[in-house]
DNA sequence: CGCAGGTTTGAGAGGAGTCAAGGGTTGTGG
DNA sequence: CCACAACCCTTGACTCCTCTCAAACCTGCG
């Protein structure tokens, strides 16, 4: 791999050579897109509900996060976005979703225009799978996120979610006493679990009590990785952070 | 076009077409594609938890869902599929995901080998990206079902979940009184919305009660369409079923 | 200091789950 | 042809989880 001028791709880059091989065809490719930074403050519209948008934006810190919402205007979040995520890679392909995208907290995302990762993809197969697979990865979290909102209750499901994000934020094997950076609000929880924040509040409570997680000002202490694992029902593979965990055999297709 | 062999995957090939711009390529790629039929029991297992598949599902008749499971065994079905769908289209490039396939009626899929679908995908971008957008849309549907999941109560939420089904299964304009096919239990209803079969139950007869649905058998009978979408707060939106709402300008890439 | 936004706690109401029993259909085997 | 089992649907009574409403308490900030 011959130097290249440092970007701020380059960790989106990472994240895509993460689950696919890619070529220096493609890392080139991805490194030339052009890129705007923007800043946010906290709840901010980076997309409105049923916006239509022209460019997909990259988290480089903070957390952005996909809701819809009711007729009543309860709103609930489908998938969070931690810094590194292809935060909206899908508008590229269908520029109009139902869900509106905010940021949470203070974030900075980096903007690139949808024209060049189309092209991007069009000349370039192996990355068009590449943003493909990052999609569908997306997506299996979605999965289990439906698992964890329509059939745990309270006490397993805060602990699920607060297994992913740690799981999400840190890296390597997790165990003992973990610290996580999460800064969200009770009601941002409530909306991810799709609970009230009374009861997100109490569900802390009894966690607390259990030794397992304190959460304060937005930081997320575990105490126990093992009991939280067990109490959250939480198996790690559907994030597929190991690396290369569901490349399918990149290169084997000479035919 | 010039006229082809028929092929099973005709209806397949109108779908995607129904989202993407194609040409004469991309169809022949597609209805070249080698495809084996396979019959399928109720109740049974396309894909087993956390198993590694080497092809994909086109469903051509009947009604397949994938779900996850939380530890105690109780299922939530992440996604249904209704004929003409791509089923799992996505195990293409990560062909090992959490969620189980299983067919709720008596079903006939049409498997295709991964291989000929990534080679298809590799030496032809639009149909790549074709597929990425299916798979994208997909994921939109996952979200509203998560709204749905997390946010509304049992009556709003179920006559969702049957407004969706009357527009994935019906084409057009949908109005007044309509009959649909949806051979499933309610125990798979309630495995949809997060429920209880004995909660779907009293709750399919207080829509039955307000005259908006009649469900028997596994034949849904919409009284009034109208005051149905009305109760379940729904926007066809997100199906992305009117033709070419979110192609992006396939073809405007002369650069 | 006073205000706003977030957190904590309580009391009461209501929605959904559980357990259990009875009723319909369908299909199979005697 | 009938008996029976299996499966699904239906209903009731009771429990429990979560929501609602409301008040108090922090903490940071203008």
């Amino acid at each position: 791999m011959q130097s290249l001028a440092p970007s701020p791709l380059e960790p989106f880059l990472r994240r895509l050579e993460l689950h696919s091989e890619l070529g220096d065809a493609e890392r080139e490719a991805v490194l030339r897109m052009p890129s705007f930074i923007a800043e946010l403050a906290p709840n901010q519209d980076v997309i409105g509900l049923g916006e239509k948008v022209e460019h997909c934006c990259l988290l480089q810190s903070g957390v952005l996060a996909r809701f819809g919402q009711d007729r009543s205007g309860q709103r609930q979040i489908a998938s969070v976005n931690l810094p590194g995520d292809w935060a909206d890679l899908h508008s590229v392909v269908v520029p109009k979703v139902g869900c509106a995208l905010q940021s949470l907290t203070r974030s900075t995302i980096i903007k690139v225009p949808h024209d060049h990762v189309r092209r991007a993809a069009r000349t370039n197969s192996l990355l068009a799978e590449a943003f493909w697979r990052e999609c569908v990865i997306d997506a299996a979290i979605f999965q289990e996120w439906m698992v964890n909102v329509g059939r745990r209750p309270a006490v397993p499901r805060l602990a699920h979610l607060l297994c992913e994000i740690a799981c999400r934020s840190l890296d390597g094997p997790l165990e003992g006493e973990l610290e996580i950076e999460f800064p969200v609000t009770q009601q941002h929880l409530a909306e991810m679990v799709g609970h009230t924040p009374v009861h997100v509040n109490r569900t802390l409570k009894k966690l607390r009590e259990e030794g397992l997680v304190t959460f304060v000002h937005g930081c997320v202490t575990i105490h126990d990785w093992h009991r939280l694992q067990q109490v959250g029902e939480f198996d790690p593979g559907y994030l597929h952070l190991e690396s290369q965990s569901c490349v399918a055999s990149a290169y084997n297709l000479d035919s």
